[in-house]
DNA sequence: CTCCGTGCAAATGGTTTGCATCTTA
DNA sequence: TAAGATGCAAACCATTTGCACGGAG
């Protein structure tokens, strides 16, 4: 969803289109991996120095319920987040809690296999897999 | 696994057989939901009125690392706890966290095909699916 | 001009930790 | 009797909240 879409979005829903909700929202899409919300602010700032860590969670918040990110809640009681994509699994490392995503046809298809047996539609799933990581498995040896 | 055969599992691993310890695996293997680590120790009261919060975690986190029980983290940055079973979907109830576990066929069938398609063997997983409970959903109306 | 959103600082609360004391093997 | 476990209270720390000010519509 490109800026234009997004503020459109947000006024739909009732909500202002403050500088603060868009940077963050670019900022998040320009990651690569699943930034914590620490990790969102140190970067949120260096384009608008003055943006409070709240402010982050707030947003995020507003962003979660507008089902533009996902949220997932890791074993040390912190957070990441994903901008919402297509059905995959997150591969964690239950050491140093990265996770990869593991898209294939296979998980689409068997997926919704699954969905099909259900009376009700999901309002989001998530399916994670623990496995140390290579840099870990490395480390323990 | 009868008490027995836990007290000697401990052993066996390094660990001793303290009463705390067994009354609080027999407690969680006595629910039938999944408990917060609060409603374990406010069960575990009843028939020991000295056994502490922080021990309760600790012997959960052991039980945990023995592979006897899985730890959910939430959305509210708690955590229930399962007793270890076959592959199952735990149905989340956005609004009141409750957990009902779905079993089927499907399910381990399709679970299977995934497991094939990995190149390592998974500590563990984990699926949810996000949905209201008939509770939550009524009240909502 | 009004109301919503922001930023700050303080509060929250489930979980973890330090340490003296007690128990198991 | 030595290594490990418990219980208490204090610490932790990511997240949330209250409130006065500021900016969007």
């Amino acid at each position: 969803m490109s800026k234009k879409e997004f503020i459109k979005k947000l006024r739909k829903n009732g909500y202002k289109a403050t500088p603060q909700r868009i940077v963050i929202y670019e900022i998040i899409n320009s990651f690569e991996e699943h930034p914590t919300a620490e990790e969102i602010h140190k970067e949120v700032l260096k384009k608008f120095p003055s943006l409070s860590l709240s402010t982050v969670y707030q947003v995020l918040h507003l962003l979660r319920d507008l089902g533009e990110i996902t949220e997932l809640k890791l074993s040390n009681h912190s957070s990441k987040f994903e901008t919402k994509s297509e059905i995959h699994i997150n591969l964690i490392c239950p050491k140093c809690d990265k996770i990869l995503d593991y898209y294939s046809d296979t998980v689409n298809t068997v997926w919704s296999e699954v969905e099909n047996e259900f009376n009700f539609k999901p309002i989001s799933q998530r399916i994670d897999v623990y496995r140390y990581c290579n840099e870990c498995k490395e480390i323990m040896k």
